[in-house]
DNA sequence: TGACCACAGATTGTTAACAATTAACATTAA
DNA sequence: TTAATGTTAATTGTTAACAATCTGTGGTCA
């Protein structure tokens, strides 16, 4: 039940390329999206691209007018991230709840392959590659509870302060911290409480 | 500035209609979508069909496996309904907070338009109008502050608990009740008292 | 009988061509 | 010059054909 998907459409691999190059700044605010373009850069048809790019729209990640293709949003004003911080640190946590108790190895592995990437890119100073794993991370600690309908209602969130991790990045001295402040949530992760667990996350996100 | 786009793709169209053929249960839950079928339907090619699946998808209207199709989402009120609520209510709430002072006659006369027809539905016991009207009534609340972002973050949930609506209202013995514990929100705001605005609300949505 | 496999029909995934719309630019007239 | 207009190139919207995948049926063999 519930099969990892082994296959992906193409237009679901596009839509995770693309959704890193603009989450990681990448590609521009602003910037235009041509679907011949992409067709030729991914050497598939316009058809998976359209997908990708309906996909993305719905997010909030790119705007489409009819006829006019489409543009990469601008990260929303900073009064509605004050509003979006705190309802994201309740899905994550709620999230976490959800399969608390469930956790594998295989888990932690994943996690840790993320914050082992996230580390190198610290390690460059590639802030565009420290927010992608940023996240992608807590992408992840919501995956993790299969739940498509949490994951879709994160994302329309996530995607709209993509922003606030940038900017929030570039206020360490060091980059490195920005890994190490997230060690913490996978020792809890790793100790079994569920509590400090979520106390930790929500110091995190902040 | 922002038009109301005047004509619209095949795609669009055909998502409104097929959410209304679900959403007031023509076609039933469980059921399968298939493209040629609909396709043949709507007298359209494949391409706009596959758009519209794809967005009720996202909405959580129906579900789709790669290389499977679609089917009516049969998936119950899973228990995220408990965490999406709260989350609804903190940004109906913040979206009045925004336009609160700013209030003009023509923004009640929209509201008591809606909560009229919802009378009217009530009166012929019509669940699916009911319902229809009753979150037309609460997306009026946040279109009015003018951001998209608050907009498509409160869609993404609330398509998402569309059958609590339904399933809450049949609670109650006569439907007109369903009208009558929507005027006490307008009252409020006529009153010019923020903070019980927001607590009607809150105790509202509850 | 029951498990296994092959095959055919049905269905979705992808592509490329065609149609409709938009945007840019040159031309003309006031 | 500037505004209006016609023309052309670029871009998106739609369609239909082709490829890949799944599903069910029937047969074979132990």
């Amino acid at each position: 039940m519930n099969e990892p998907q082994l296959v992906r459409g193409l237009g679901e691999q596009i839509v995770e390329r693309l959704r890193e190059d603009i989450l990681s700044g990448r590609i521009a605010e602003g910037e235009r999206l041509r679907e011949v373009d992409l067709a030729k850069r991914f050497s598939v048809s316009r058809g998976p691209i359209r997908e990708a790019i309906q996909q993305l729209a719905w997010e909030g990640v790119v705007e489409t007018d009819r006829n006019k293709g489409a543009l990469v949003s601008t990260s929303a004003p900073n009064e509605i991230t004050e509003l979006i911080i705190p309802l994201r640190c309740t899905i994550e946590k709620y999230a976490i709840r959800l399969y608390f108790d469930q956790l594998t190895e295989d888990d932690f592995l994943v996690w840790e392959t993320i914050l082992q990437k996230m580390k190198q890119a610290c390690e460059t100073n590639d802030f565009a590659l420290i927010s992608e794993h940023d996240i992608a991370f807590h992408r992840s600690l919501v995956t993790r509870a299969h739940s498509p309908d949490l994951l879709a209602i994160w994302s329309a969130m996530v995607s709209r302060i993509r922003r606030h991790f940038r900017e929030s990045h570039l206020k360490y001295k060091n980059p490195i911290q920005i890994y190490e402040e997230h060690l913490p949530i996978i020792e809890a992760l790793r100790d079994g409480s569920l509590t400090e667990t979520l106390q930790t996350i929500e110091d995190h996100i902040e």
